[in-house]
DNA sequence: AGCACGCCGACT
DNA sequence: GTCGGCGTGCTC
């Protein structure tokens, strides 16, 4: 079908390497000739770097300047579908495209040839002397099936060192061969039999199983409460997909996440699939990229990043919780994995499925439109009940000042402590305090870097900053007056919240599950496995703990401030607490326990609370869409972000000013330009930052007109300038 | 990104 | 008079 193109020994070839060249260089092709895709390694200057046959060569270029391509690597090439997709994943959120290339390239040595490592397998002579540790050998092998093994694997489990195999090797009972280091993942089996399915999700189960067969892009939502079982339904699609003998892809918004979905996919398939992340080793991402590519495995599931693998041909991608603001890369390549997942569905030809309790409202929107198709799981499964939720009006039945537990919400977590089960207090702040100020002068502890307040964090004995990590000791005395004595932490984070708990009942056990709290995500996803099997009683958690993470015996959730996300201009603040709120509250009762949530609020009659404690959630996005409508807001109009940043505050200014009076083209497309203005957070790391907004219309085609406006005027030494498409922060 | 070239201050 | 500061610009 897509047989790719190869060029002759000599023929100028385009070739787009990951520097920051900007677009693909003319390389004459080597003596061996090579394959459009190919990776290559190119003289550039005085180096030489890892590059991929783009094209033909666009010519231009003095013949007599052309240097040849140096050697074509041993990897698979890049498909076509994988380059039309960097190429417009790259127009769409205006990157460099080297920049988008070296996503698709971050696997560990590529360069390298395909490393080879020693197996063993049972040979075919009987050893004259079989020793005990001899025989073990032979029966680990033996139990293998015959299969060849590692040997670090059948040395652990024949006991033995590994003189004894290799003593084996010598006398010819066991064989010593070399193969291919990245080898095939385990085969999934589509066709052992899944969980029994209520009727709602064998339904939603049938609706994406035909969506998947008939081969072709579409994009389905699918909705379900927490604990409606989404999980066992889109499993059901993956099968689908992994029968039709093509790929499929899971994406998870928290790396913490896979390790419950490892334990699923293996229960449903007989096998574990390829999984991508940034704590992943090494070895085993060079692994799964090429098999990937190979077809060596059937089911990949990851971070965003892995949206970017090579897959041969990928009939199936799931974004889990796709609602989750995490998807949206916020740093480098400003990218949405969720828009990008469907724009490479689109162009591998896949089905997508978008699965959420909370849907974004551009999904929700979309899938009313007629864009995207629609599934709903409307029950939780099994016995299980949604819980109840109500208000806990902090104007009559708040706690006193310097407490953040209302009386209704202790006697709750009380009486749940007295029966076994779990509390969930949640609260969206890391940290003690978020201000620590003086008592005798009012001044506040802020960053010297960033226009952001110092956070005490008091488990590290240190104040940090948010924005720039920076930290410094607790001072006994105030930096602006010299007061003794009397600095003072205000406000709660959870690391205060769970001190709260622990004088209440001294007795619970109390963890706190704070991103901060972790080195590693192997660490987080270790304690949340213990807690979830009981090993807390009182868990007090950022929204980490509203990120999907299954505990069975919680049955209380409170949350200590539902008015903290609603405060603020953000276009997004009453969907994030919505879907923020939804979520945690969503945690209490499984399992056949009753749940409640209790929602500390100063203004209860609050639309998105009102929503929330009523469960009305269509009502909630009917109400959110028609606002977003009215103001020409996304997703119902587009926008552009500008992040003008500088150690001179002037010259982002000058920069800014200059791209204000440019800004004519755009108004007459029929857009808005805010701006210049200092940015909510004004200076990050000693960077004074700026921000602009442009607002267009949906039918304007944004991208090239920013482009060419962004053009006008070129950053310096100093001075950068950062576009962010369709932003979700705007700080 | 590197690594050049290139034009202005403190040294042998 | 030279060594070297790191500000612009190129890499097929």
């Amino acid at each position: 079908m897509d047989e790719p193109r190869t060029f002759p020994a000599g023929a100028r070839v385009a070739v787009l390497t990951a520097e920051p060249v900007g677009r693909p260089l003319d390389y004459l092709a080597p003596p061996e000739g090579v394959a459009e895709g190919a990776f290559v390694e190119v003289p550039l200057g005085p180096r030489r770097v890892l590059g991929v046959v783009w094209g033909p060569g666009e010519g231009g270029l003095d013949a007599a300047r052309l240097r040849p391509v140096g050697r074509v690597l041993d990897a698979p090439p890049l498909r076509p579908g994988l380059r039309a997709f960097l190429s417009r994943a790259a127009d769409y959120t205006l990157t460099a495209l080297p920049a988008m290339l070296r996503l698709a390239t971050r696997a560990p040595g590529l360069g390298e040839a395909p490393g080879l490592r020693r197996l063993y397998r049972p040979g075919a002579v009987p050893p004259d002397r079989p020793t005990a540790a001899r025989t073990r050998v032979l029966e680990a092998l033996a139990e293998h099936g015959g299969a060849p093994m590692m040997l670090a694997e059948l040395c652990r489990l024949a006991g033995v060192g590994a003189g004894v195999v290799k003593g084996l090797v010598a006398l010819g009972a066991v064989i010593e061969e070399a193969a291919p280091r990245d080898a095939p993942y385990p085969l999934l089996d589509p066709h052992r039999g899944g969980p029994a399915l209520s009727q709602a999700q064998a339904a939603a189960a049938a609706g994406l199983r035909a969506q998947v067969a008939a081969g072709r892009y579409a994009t389905v939502l699918l909705k379900g409460v927490t604990g409606s079982g989404k999980t066992e339904v889109y499993l059901e699609a993956v099968a689908e997909c992994l029968a039709r003998g093509r790929q499929a892809l899971v994406l998870m918004p928290e790396i913490a996440l896979t390790g419950a979905f490892l334990a699923r996919v293996e229960a449903r398939f007989g096998a574990r699939p390829g999984e991508w992340h940034s704590g992943v080793p090494a070895a085993e991402r060079r692994r799964l990229w090429q098999m990937a590519a190979t077809g060596g495995v059937g089911l990949a599931v990851g971070a965003r990043s892995a949206l970017f693998l090579p897959f041969r041909d990928l009939g199936l991608v799931v974004v889990d919780e796709e609602h989750d603001p995490s998807y949206k890369q916020e740093d480098g390549v400003l990218y949405h994995a969720r828009d990008m997942a469907v724009l490479r569905a689109a162009i591998e030809g896949a089905a997508v499925v978008l699965a959420s309790a909370t849907p974004s409202l551009e999904t929700w929107a979309n899938a009313r439109s007629g864009r995207y198709g629609r599934l709903d799981l409307p029950a939780r499964f099994g016995a299980a009940e949604l819980p109840a939720l109500a208000a806990v009006d902090l104007r009559t039945e708040g706690p006193p000042p310097g407490r953040w537990m209302a009386p209704r919400l202790l006697a709750e977590t009380a009486a749940r402590l007295e029966r076994g089960e779990q509390t969930l207090l949640f609260l969206n702040r890391r940290g003690y305090a978020p201000v620590t100020l003086c008592r005798a002068c009012g001044h506040q502890l802020g960053c010297a870097n960033c226009d952001a307040r110092m956070v005490e964090h008091r488990f590290q004995r240190r104040l940090v900053c948010h924005q720039c990590g920076d930290t410094a000791p607790v001072p006994d005395r105030c930096p602006a007056c010299g007061a003794q004595g009397r600095m003072a932490a205000v406000g709660p984070g959870v690391e205060r919240v769970a001190e709260e708990a622990a004088a209440a009942f001294p007795q619970a056990r109390i963890a706190v599950l704070s991103s901060d709290l972790f080195a590693s995500a192997r660490a987080l996803k270790e304690r949340i496995a213990a807690i979830a099997e009981g090993g807390a009683d009182v868990i007090v958690g950022t929204q980490l703990v509203a990120k999907g993470h299954n505990f069975p015996l919680l049955t209380l959730v409170g949350v200590i401030d539902a008015d903290l996300g609603l405060q603020g201009s953000d276009l997004r603040a009453a969907e994030r607490s919505f879907q923020l709120i939804a979520q945690v509250a969503g945690r209490a009762g499984r399992a056949g326990r009753p749940g409640l949530a209790l929602v500390q609020t100063y203004q209860p009659e609050h639309p998105v609370i009102r929503a929330i404690l009523a469960g009305d959630d269509e009502g909630f996005w009917q109400a959110e869409a028609e606002a977003r409508a009215a103001q020409g807001a996304p997703p119902f109009g587009r926008m552009a972000a500008l992040i003008l940043s500088s150690t001179d505050l002037a010259e982002a200014f000058d920069a800014g000013n200059a791209l204000a009076r440019a800004a004519e083209p755009l108004r007459a497309a029929g857009a808005d330009v805010w701006g210049p203005a200092p940015a909510p957070i004004a200076r990050i790391r000693g960077r004074h930052r700026l921000r602009m907004l442009v607002r267009a219309p949906r039918a304007v085609a944004l991208q090239p007109l920013v482009a060419a406006w962004v053009a006008t005027v070129r950053p310096g030494a100093r001075l950068r300038l950062t576009v962010d498409i369709d932003p979700q922060s705007f700080l």
